[in-house]
DNA sequence: GATGAATGAGAATTCATTCAT
DNA sequence: CATGAATGAATTCTCATTCAT
């Protein structure tokens, strides 16, 4: 499903010579993996050296941070929307049960990555990120939908709730060595997923007038 | 309250003449504003510019990025502390509501900003930085119990889920121009607390097997 | 007469320390000197070398390429300036004679090197530029206007005419090592002043009309 | 004319497909082009790209950009020195204006583009630029001789004080749109040439003695 | 003690040139 | 032969940190 899915998504490019392709896909994926790792900030010579090219190359391929981020974007939207779809799929009866699944199954797709998406260089509505965006609110509104009509997930919640939560729960702490980072990622997406469940324990702050409210609140 | 409690945690300094220690306070401030906005990478000289001081000023105060650090990450637990405590004072009754309250209102503290805290260069061991987060847990761990016993926040959660996990979820997002960041914050903090009732809804991920439980599950 | 010229043309800058305004004027001097032997793109670390300071110190005081250019220019416009006030102030009733003294003159100031001028980065319109500009064209039409009221200079030319000329004939040729290039470029303005006196042996030129007649006569 | 004399002064290649030949004059011609619009500095992928081929095309036959630089070089000069020869041969009776035609029209050719001829990388003395020097000098030569000889021409000046004025003096300007360049091109050539004519109306500095006397004059 | 200035080390980016298809 | 791709060396520019006033 991945390749097909995949190229759902992909704006066709010029036919690329076989080696070109090789490298462009590697650097997209240690551009990933070391983002990942120590923040979207990381020198560029060093997702190049990553990839086993030359800091030129990654320049042909990515003109620039902006570029690549762009792309690495791409990829982990794809990548976390096949994993949605997926989930979509083995579904078994237990429609909240298969969120939950998927939304486990994110962290693995590194979602918390998706943070770069909204930094400043990246134009957040080029016609390729929207499209990689639909397919993928597209799969997790499905479950969504599913889930809610089984009575088990509460109303007032929308797919963007969801996927900002994950993306901020799963978010790469600067500097971490990981030790048990998965640990509480999961615990932390296990609780929010409870807080999700019907019946609605609380009201949440959708207006400007609750949020108001809230604040005051909070004041005191 | 409030300055008596930061008193508290503040190791003795050797006595500063006014202005300086006026021109210390500013900086962090300005460190703790600049870098809840931008990051914490940016440029000192932009801290030094915010506190209004030259930079030396700012080098001679805080010898290098890691100290600075620290102190923001100081202040900001101090800050938050002081919440919790006052959270804690001010509960009438609810419990819950106690918690609730102090966590909406760990927001305006900028919380999210302690993610510095764990970056490469701080040493998180140093007594001064467990001192602070000792008191903030004790506060927190205060609220937590106080619902734990009155029934409505379930068992099998520490105080550091909690704490990361607001943390997390609060983080600025990269050049974010915040229009609605807050309207969603407060929801997800708000989902995530209904999460956190009793009667627990899932079993959370805590020990290594669990998590590999999980893990299985996500990969198919 | 220098230094009090030069004054007037000089925006008032924030006072500097009398180390920083040493090296800005160094460094002024050197990218003149660099850029005269070598073209205006010459590596900045070289001017920087060559001026005896660090890289970015260059860059502190000249954020950009273009605005250290910008201060040359200002620097070669108003040395001129002042050689034309000289050969004003030396004139002894030989008024073409004065003109042709300033002409030749201008070659020490390098004023070949006022081509980056036009290069694209630098904003031709700055007040600062308009300033140095135009003391010196009045000066250099106070030369003319008594030259042609003797009656020894044609009255077809304006000044621009002059400027451009000289500076086109004193341009360094790119990579020379100039042992007799000194001696070209007096023949040449020698030859080109010849062509300024009165009476005129030709007719300019000037309108969309002679420019395309003389067109027509090359093409055949 | 111009294909014979063209053929002169190249020296004999191996033979090349036509099509490779094609690409040699495509890649020359872009180069003369590119080169005289931004000077001899740009990029050689821009070249390629303007030739319409790859650049390790570009390459194959220039190993280098001095290789490259001396054949536009070539170019230029036999093109200018086709035109120096149109010029001879048109002469229709006035000796001198023939000598104009050919300097306005010098212009057509970008002549200015020469002065890269200058610049480190080449070779000046290769016989191939020796010879097209020597057929362009050789054609100037007959049409300044008989200028001369029709008494309009000044006698102090050599084919080379003329060949390298006027390449100075239609030098492009750095960053230049050209709108107005072609008119003050021709004025200056046009007041230039009207310093050649006789009689002469100054001495022209020509030995280091008369340089000297000239600068002292400078001086004050 | 406070400040503006200086600095070198490092990161982004470009480009001449070589290599593999 | 022609080409697109790859590469390292060079250049511009930034910033943490030190120095001089």
């Amino acid at each position: 499903m991945n390749t097909a899915s995949t190229a759902t998504t992909k704006t066709s490019q010029p036919r690329l010579r076989a080696d070109a392709q090789r490298n462009r896909e590697r650097i997209v994926a240690a551009a990933r993996e070391v983002m990942v790792e120590h923040g979207a900030e990381v020198p560029l010579d060093e997702v190049a050296r990553r990839a086993g090219v030359g800091n030129a190359t990654l320049y042909r391929h990515f003109p620039d941070r902006a570029d690549l981020l762009h792309h690495v974007t791409l990829s982990v939207l794809d990548r976390t929307a096949d994993r949605a779809e997926r989930a979509l799929a083995a579904e078994d009866g237990d429609a909240f049960q298969a969120l939950r699944a998927f939304v486990h199954a994110a962290v693995e797709e590194r979602i918390g990555a998706l943070c770069p998406l909204l930094s400043d260089g990246v134009d957040k509505d080029h016609p390729d990120l929207l499209a990689a965006r639909d397919r993928l609110e597209r799969a997790v509104e499905s479950l969504m939908g599913a889930a809610r009509e089984s009575g088990r997930l509460r109303a007032d919640i929308a797919v963007g709730d969801l996927m900002v939560a994950i993306t901020q729960l799963t978010r790469p702490l600067p500097g971490n060595r990981c030790t048990d980072f998965d640990r509480f990622v999961h615990r932390h997406l296990q609780l929010f997923l409870d807080g999700l469940m019907a019946p609605a324990r609380s009201e949440l702050p959708g207006s400007a007038a609750t949020l108001d409210g809230l604040r005051q609140q909070c004041r005191r």
